[in-house]
RNA sequence: GGCGGGUUGGCGGAGAGGUUACGCAGCGGAUUGCAAAUCCGUGAAGACCGGUUCGAUUCCGGUACCCGCCUCCA
């Protein structure tokens, strides 16, 4: 069997994978919060940990691997795209209102997922599904002395978890001397966070020993994932701003209301995307969801293939260009393997991916089974990482046209050119085609027109 | 201020202590009436300064610059 290697955040190395029971890989990821369409930064751990999911399934077979990705669907900004509706006269209370707009996001969030070839995860938990899990987990560490009750609020006791900080390397001292912490009086230690906080009349609320209220973003990962894959699981995935204080707080509760479990073995942060070479962002104007380029006419699974372009844990650029040479190589291999049957993946390619997923060589190493012109072993590794599925094809077919009478026109003019040795109708007629997008090949053989990415019936048209 | 990451040829982007990454672009050739497409071939790198080593772009230290998180835009 193929060791995959794995570059677990907790030990920060390079490391052998070895699942707690090989016949069940537990992987939970952080999913979105459901307040709006995915921008694209949002994509890439959903494709990094996509192309990881289909390797494990690989390794370890089909029906061997459990992969959750929540739903994030208590949050303030739900809220205020509730109230806002609310207030501008959308009928309902205000719990239906957040339930529309979540149900509403999830569906997009679906759509523009599945057009990137990323498969479902096997459970997708909604966070509003596991309140009385997070309730009886936050019980537990008031119990255990972990977490206290103050003014409707409970709040995690940094200092009860000796480890915390250690997965993103820094001491709870080091963080308060940097202090952009929330000062709240009731707060024991200014690290404390909240596991639970009460809710007013404008927000959802659900009853708890505490009061009407509802839970901090982080408990809900930790009750998902234990009410899911249990108290110790394999994988633990997210992008790398997850993991602190995010990823880490999930740690400090989990381990403390299951002492007897050791939650996540492997830690896997997925560095962040850029846009031409700079951060993505509102208010540089580069802000763009996945959404937004599949309207523009750029396939999902071209995205999909300028992600795996780079290495997981470097940074991502987005550029026209990439997208430009995707494109491109992957109009080149879907024509040459339209007729062939998938063999078997390639071994380079296992081993480039089964190396800490290394989409960057395996991409280099279908290259060069193009070279070779093994295409039925390009196209099996191709679709392990999830491109040159044929349902996710459709945009590199060839317009159906009939381009016959423009062939035998060229044919006819180029035959008189021939013997008049005069060649500017010929090359009249053939910049014309070039400019409506049709791809001219002339040999001796023949003459071949093939319609091109940029065709354009309407240019064609004014030929006649 | 604290913590972490990065700096590879014109561009993108990997691996490996010593032997060709790979792709795009370029250049040369085949082919073509000329092109396009295709095929063959080819030049080009490792921020800077030290150290370890027979040998470093690859390991170690320092400098410069860039980036991310600590501010619920992943």
């Amino acid at each position: 069997m193929v060791t995959i290697r794995l570059t677990n955040s907790k030990t920060r190395r390079k490391e052998d994978f070895r699942p707690i029971d090989s016949s069940n890989v537990r992987m939970y990821v952080c999913g979105p919060t459901v307040y709006d369409r995915a921008h694209l930064g949002n994509a890439r751990p959903v494709v990094v940990f996509d192309v990881l999911n289909r390797l494990l399934r690989h390794v370890y077979g089909e029906g061997h691997v459990t992969y959750v990705r929540n739903f994030t669907d208590v949050d303030d900004k739900i809220n205020a795209e509730a109230l806002r509706r609310q207030k501008a006269g959308v009928p309902g209370t205000l719990e239906e209102l957040i339930h529309g707009r979540t149900e509403e996001t999830i569906a997009w969030y679906h759509a523009d997922m599945d057009a990137l070839g990323a498969l479902r995860p096997d459970h997708e938990p909604r966070a509003t599904e596991y309140i009385g899990q997070m309730v009886a987990m936050t019980q537990g560490l008031i119990a255990s002395g972990h977490a206290y009750a103050v003014e409707g609020h409970v709040l995690f006791r940094v200092r009860s978890y000796k480890d915390y900080g250690k997965l993103s390397g820094r001491s709870v001292d080091d963080m308060i001397a940097g202090a952009r912490v929330e000062v709240a009086p009731y707060k024991e230690d200014p690290m404390d966070f909240v596991l639970w906080k009460p809710s007013s009349g404008e927000e959802p609320g659900w009853d708890s020993p505490w009061g009407k209220g509802r839970p901090g973003w982080h408990i809900e990962c930790s009750a998902m994932s234990h009410e899911l894959l249990g108290e110790s699981f394999d994988i633990h995935g997210g992008g790398l701003d997850l993991q602190f204080p995010h990823h880490e707080n999930e740690i400090a509760q989990s381990a403390c209301a299951h002492p007897h479990g050791d939650f996540a073995h492997y830690w896997l942060h997925n560095e962040m995307l850029q846009v031409e070479g700079k951060k993505m962002s509102k208010s540089l104007g580069n802000f763009f969801t996945v959404r937004d380029l599949l309207d523009q006419g750029i396939p999902g699974e071209v995205i999909r293939f300028v992600f795996l372009m780079t290495h997981y844990r470097s940074p991502m650029d987005w550029t026209a260009e990439k997208a430009r040479q995707a494109e491109a190589t992957l109009r080149k291999w879907r024509a040459a393997t339209a007729e062939v049957a998938a063999s078997a993946p390639l071994v380079s390619v296992i081993e480039a991916l089964a190396d800490d997923l290394n989409t960057a060589g395996a991409l280099a190493a279908l290259h060069v089974a193009a070279g070779e012109g093994d295409w039925a072993g390009l196209k099996a590794s191709a679709v392990l990482l999830g491109l040159l599925e044929p349902a996710m094809g459709s945009w590199s077919s060839a317009p159906d046209v009939d381009l016959s009478a423009q062939t035998q026109r060229l044919i006819d003019l180029r035959a008189a050119a021939m013997a008049s040795k005069d060649f500017s109708a010929v090359d009249a007629l053939k910049a014309a085609l070039v400019t409506a997008g049709v791809e001219v090949r002339m040999s001796k053989a023949g003459i071949e027109l093939v319609p091109g990415p940029d065709f354009d019936p309407a240019k064609l048209e004014a030929l006649q």
